[in-house]
DNA sequence: CTTGCCGTGATTACATGCAATATATAGGGT
DNA sequence: ACCCTATATATTGCATGTAATCACGGCAAG
């Protein structure tokens, strides 16, 4: 099952082994292949792997740097979890960023951008229907990539992409049970209704609007019952 | 109260040899003794630190994280440089972010926190008086910690942290012969007067401003001719 | 049943070896 | 004088060795 026991990429033309090894742990962290909590060890992974330690150290170091990991004292790293608070955070930062590339995509972008993000959002629209769950969180991803990209800053590219990486963790952790595709994809819409408009103010509004409704759902998912109810099965999926 | 309740000693070990170089060397870079454009060989930092080349190479990774040096082809990593959009596009980002963290600072923080930063501000007023440059950006720092802390946002506070890092950076290279410590001292001020109010919306406008009258001065400064003539004499610091 | 002790095993943090590779340097040919 | 080539040097990226440290489980004692 895991494919944690094949080696890394047999083909070594690809770069660096570090970069290998990140975005292999990545990948397995944010599709919950590794749920929070799964130890990371060093030894271990480079046994898995077929690699020295050292790739995977300094791999494992850059999920911390990114949160998606943290350090346990004299046990080595485990995958990081969020907590209801944590989120809370994550989505207080997350508003203004958002806001604010809204705003910046919508005063820099060009014909071709728009057209690029219509076709996300009507390719969102398929999958929302077609209920299928993998191909609703690529395209969102999809969509705010193309809004970061269109902004045209690479800090707040850079960090939006940190905080998005911290909210994806919570997605299996704590949105299970609950669907929200639809309105998300509304509340994109309204974004790009703006931005074709040309209304840079109304954008960063309606973005921010976004996550102040993702942050409201969170809580009244969270009062509805289906929420972290102790952790009675934790490694029953597998 | 009890304070039992929380790990003893939680994570920082300082003893890391890692930790130290890398405080080591972000002092250096930040005081700008290693001045942008420096290679940051790690062979060589190790023999003049007396260590292994592990800890250093891990430091000047986390640095290149940081985004205060960069990776170059196959010539090791250089500190980092700051140009005028790099600058431009910081405090895109940074002029949303200080207006949360004075939105929430003004919701949260109590008596003693405010009390705390009106310390700060007189201080700052001190240093300003007596042309004290390190005093100055030391009080500059202790105030948006301040302000930082009181915001009570762990994702808001690690992000500020790099954005000003990287913001510090520019300081030795961009704003050489300006002086507008007292400008600075006076929308620090009117964040703090609104903050006292209750007032948060207020203190957002009055950080963020702070911020674009950065980017003024900024602008002005450059039009104005002290800016970046080539670069005559770089390594004559050492 | 609880408490304390102790060995086992695993992990980290750091040191060091080594091949591949790119840059700079010196030298020879035109 | 100029260009092209061969050599020297320094760097990285990865592999591996090693001591110190600490968690965990069992077991004995209260």
């Amino acid at each position: 099952m895991d494919e944690f026991d094949q080696p890394l990429e047999p083909v070594t033309r690809g770069d660096l082994l570090v970069e290998r090894a990140y975005n292999r742990l990545r990948d397995a962290i944010l599709s919950n292949q590794l749920p929070p909590g799964t130890p990371l060890s060093v030894p271990e992974f480079a046994r898995r792997l077929q690699v020295s330690r050292s790739p995977i150290r300094e791999a494992v170091q850059r999920l911390v740097y990114d949160g998606l990991a943290v350090n346990v004292a004299h046990r080595g790293a485990e995958v990081a979890g969020v907590d209801f608070v944590d989120l809370q955070q994550l989505y207080e930062v997350r508003e203004v960023l958002e806001g604010l590339a809204a705003r910046l995509a919508t005063e820099r972008i060009d014909a071709a951008g728009l057209e690029k993000l219509r076709e996300i959002l009507d390719a969102h629209e398929e999958v929302v229907h077609s209920g299928d769950e993998r191909g609703h969180i690529e395209m969102d991803m999809a969509y705010h990539l193309g809004i970061q990209q269109a902004a045209e800053n690479a800090y707040l590219s850079e960090t939006l992409e940190r905080i998005h990486g911290r909210s994806h963790l919570a997605y299996f952790q704590l949105w299970r049970g609950l669907d929200d595709r639809r309105l998300a994809l509304e509340e994109h819409r309204r974004v790009f209704a703006s931005m074709v408009a040309g209304d840079a103010t109304g954008a960063d509004q309606a973005a921010r609007n976004h996550i102040v409704q993702l942050r409201v759902r969170l809580s009244q998912h969270r009062k509805n019952g289906r929420w972290l109810r102790a952790d009675p099965e934790q490694a029953v999926a597998e």
